[in-house]
DNA sequence: CATCAAAATACAATCGATTGTATTTAGGAA
DNA sequence: TTCCTAAATACAATCGATTGTATTTTGATG
């Protein structure tokens, strides 16, 4: 059982062309009824299974798509994953799926590898590392079609699809501001990730519309893992304003804080109402903290 | 650029033969130090990437793994799944993630298509659905090496890595007990999995062992969803016991019962205590609610 | 029955890299 | 300088499937 079975062994065991057997595998209408019958069942009998390789490599295509993401444990990006394969699916494409866990490196060997293996394009979201392009241009010089979500950088001629982060943070903040909240800080990622440089600018938009100073040291920068999360509420906690208000540009930064803020008898949202970003399933549950 | 450069556009460029190219830039010691340099030199500047493709096809091997887990957006999976890329990645092999999503079908199509593209092998994790085992018999006949993980089936000569599910029933549920609970419910999966059957079979043990009457309705089987929670605690509600305890064979059902309990006004703990497993992330927060 | 177009099938090259074998080259010994 | 071996390189087949072209078969028509 060890070795797959080709068209080679096909066509010999029936006496016909190899051409003839691939024809009918494709389901060709230079064969006829009769023989594609025939074909299909001993290809059955002998368990027979395309090998995709020799296939992909005459054809100097593949229906395979790469997709990468930072992480797949974020909601935000297993559920995109999600409605990529299921649009893949339907247009008979695979995907392989690459997490880069938000490092540089692993992002430009992951695509090397991708483009390797010919992928027929790639979506991705880069990393918080992701401040050097060469990888990225290379695949564009490569001819590989591809395109940003969520994360992207300024590539000419390279689209992306995005949502309106500054309005998001402008609206985020403006709904702490509404709800009373004067002294608002913000936990933002890495500047040179323009979606983190936006939801900032909506920030600092919310507030000056509003005629609330911008004070520096309330906006903590870092790569908003839970631990993050914690260490910023430690800082907000330690400044002589009294905050009571938080912007996280995500959600597992502002859990980290929520747990600070519990552990130290800071009361949410009766002493400081936080909003996060991304929509991780547990926001729906944490309300009643 | 649209062209991809072969080790034969090298060679042209060089006038040398391809077969020194590729041993060249496979660092094979028939190549003189001198010509190697040379040819990687012109490599670069021509912009080669091997194609894997034809390479994998004429070795007849893949440096690739698949991994097919039911989702990845849950915790265990994707936690799983990082550890998996971590030691792939030390042995130099690729990883393709892949989503069942619960659904034997896919997981056939799936399977299906790793096998085509020849992957060195395959972990599993298999879904809810898997009640039959043709396409994990055929995988086996075909002489790709795959093992299960989490939840198995029990095919001749293919390995697991699993936990002690009976013990962890069996330790969860004495956890309710002697925390004082009388009437504890149990949400389970299908019985056709290993996994599901075997927590359910710690759960009886536990109540046997402390003389806790087994009642078959407060053991509700379900797919575990977070509306399946729900539905589940309505219907352990409208049971004429006093639920006190709630053994839940993952994390996610458990707080879809949360939710309804907390909407019931049913306070967790101090009414219901509830024991999920997995470990989602949410669990660490979720202990105030 | 002969003819011819259409249908069915066979032949052969190809995708890009690898690898066993053959040939050439280089450098040292005689 | 000649000879010989080891080192370096070239030749050619191969992996499995696809596809353009050539050949054969079929069967309909006059």
């Amino acid at each position: 059982m060890e070795n797959k079975t080709t068209i080679h062994d096909i066509a010999r065991a029936m006496k016909i062309d190899a051409s003839t057997v691939s024809r009918a595998l494709n389901n060709s209408p230079r064969v006829s009824r009769k023989t594609k019958d025939r074909i299909l069942a001993k290809a059955n009998e002998l368990g027979y299974q395309r090998n995709e390789l020799a296939s992909n490599l005459r054809k100097s295509v593949t229906n395979t798509i790469g997709v990468i993401v930072p992480r797949i444990s974020r909601h935000f990006f297993s559920s995109v994953i999600s409605g990529i394969e299921e649009a893949a699916y339907i247009g008979g494409y695979n995907v392989i799926i690459c997490q880069s866990m938000e490092q540089l490196e692993r992002e430009r060997k992951i695509i090397a590898n991708l483009l390797a293996n010919r992928v027929a394009g790639v979506l991705l979201s880069v990393s918080m590392e992701t401040v050097e392009f060469d990888h990225l241009l290379n695949m564009k010089n490569n001819g590989t079609p591809f395109l940003f979500f969520d994360r992207h950088c300024e590539i000419e001629g390279v689209s992306s699809v995005l949502i309106d982060d500054f309005q998001a943070g402008f609206d985020a903040t403006e709904h702490l501001i509404l709800n009373g909240c004067n002294n608002i800080g913000h936990f933002s990622g890495p500047q040179e990730l323009a979606i983190y440089r936006n939801r900032t600018a909506g920030y600092k938009k919310a507030l000056e519309k509003h005629r609330i100073p911008y004070r520096q040291e309330m906006v903590l920068h870092s790569r908003l893992m839970e631990e993050d999360g914690e260490v910023g509420a430690r800082t907000l906690l330690s400044l002589p304003y009294k905050v009571d208000g938080l912007f996280s540009a995500n959600d597992v930064a502002a859990i980290g804080a929520m747990k600070y803020f519990k552990k130290e008898g800071v009361k949410v949202p009766e002493h400081v109402s936080i909003v996060g970003f991304s929509n991780e399933p547990v926001s729906g549950i944490i309300d009643p903290l």
